[in-house]
DNA sequence: CGTTGCTTTGAACTAGCTCAAGACCTGTGG
DNA sequence: CCACAGGTCTTGAGCTAGTTCAAAGCAACG
């Protein structure tokens, strides 16, 4: 049972059943601890990877950068996640790994992964899980990109990141932590800076959402999850475990 | 060694090795097979799945409905493909999965491919893999959504099925088959029917593509390639298989 | 051979963009 | 403790990519 393990399978239970033995196995898994600082690339589009990382403590995002220098913003890990898990059966990175704070991490290799996955069926379907979870995020942020008006669109985040922090116990009470700056926003929205701007201060005006010094406050979560037409279905967590307000 | 097992070995070829032994496996598979009708839905948003089909003859699609009554179209599926795998191990579906023109489905039940999966680690890991790539082209598509006018978007959607119609050899030499309406190409591009279709002549015009009768050609494919800002690398082809012009 | 759905066109509108400048923080070195 | 620098936020103004609405032309299919 190392510290990081136990990152992993308060994770893992969020998503299924994690037995004595699993946890055990995972306790074994040699975990290399690094601090990454605010900004730096944990790992880059078209690099070959034969490690992925837990996330400790921090926030990281994915994203890419397009030839005419326009960035988009993919997702965003917290805590628990491991932001590049699928390189574990896809070596070549599609795209940044990027500390949005100063990160802890826990690097493990993927050959020693293998190792644990081979004794268990249940640990690869659950980590198999996780990852399908990420993409089905995936698919709801093109929903959003493709069809929804940007205050929907950055509301829905908000009511995104919310749940999730409270999923990890990383909420107080109705505000989290969010390290982006409003340009970030907007390579996560697909907007420009500008208008995440004036959409925030649309969003603040309602008074769905409040944000200051990387601190977001919901004083409303039940109009935010309708004006953003939220249902945290997708993020597939276990009923037992459901998104309590 | 049944066509349907065929049709999916062949594919499983694309992304990485598949031995004799787990070919035979797959083999024995019990499969349904089932003829489903243009426009039908094969699975819908929310429903819950004991089995997956394999997509063998036709193309379907998986779609998003949102309140305000817009649609998204996610993706698109080809022969080969397994449109709903995902479900493997997130049994509730997430979006719609519908069927672009008559299709040959085969359906199998999720009990009997994890009886299969038990035996082999190998073929484990090349479908979680097959569903990796899938999040890696959701993820490219979340940054044309996010960040690329609508001329580049539209060719990097005919770029995509150019190389996937050829890989999976459906494509007769510069010309395939795509049996969506310019609507559907709206819903999968995030715009409105009108503006798809200016945006079509505008391809037309710089003599990109041509597309009549469901059919699409692409008369100058590196012209294409490189106005789409098109990397087949996403689609995560093995090197020996790689994507020959 | 009429109906229905698909494509095309025009015209007016709007969401979101770019450019540009000023205000405001926050951390750093003197 | 102040002054300065660099990033972040905010605002205004003009522009453009893409929208909506509406109507006409086509094509496919029973």
């Amino acid at each position: 049972m190392t510290r990081q393990s136990d990152v992993l399978v308060r994770r893992l239970r969020m998503l299924g059943e994690v037995t004595k033995k699993d946890e055990q196995a995972l306790g074994c898994l040699p975990f290399r601890p690094a601090t990454i600082d605010k900004g730096h690339q944990i790992a880059s589009d078209g690099e070959l990877l034969n490690q992925s990382c837990l996330l400790i403590d921090g926030y990281t995002c994915r994203s890419k950068t397009r030839a005419d220098g326009g960035r988009q913003i993919l997702s965003i890990q917290i805590p628990g996640d491991i932001p590049d898990l699928q390189s574990f059966h896809l070596e070549r990175m599609d795209d940044n790994l990027v500390a949005l704070c100063r990160c802890e991490v826990a690097f493990f290799a993927h050959s020693d992964l293998r190792r644990v996955l081979q004794d268990s069926q249940a640990l690869t379907g659950l980590l198999w899980r996780v990852t399908l979870v990420d993409a089905v995020a995936s698919r709801v942020w093109i929903t959003m990109l493709g069809r929804a008006p940007a205050e929907e669109r950055m509301a829905h985040l908000f009511a995104e990141m919310y749940v999730r922090t409270g999923m990890a116990g990383l909420r107080r009470g109705i505000s989290f932590f969010l390290p982006m700056t409003q340009s970030d926003l907007a390579d996560c929205l697909g907007l420009s800076a500008v208008h995440a701007n004036r959409t925030l201060q649309d969003l603040r005006r309602r008074g769905l959402v409040e944000l200051e010094r990387h601190e977001v406050t919901i004083p409303d979560w039940p109009r935010l999850e309708s004006f953003a037409g939220f249902d945290p279905a997708y993020l597939h967590y276990r009923d037992e475990t459901r998104t309590a307000a």
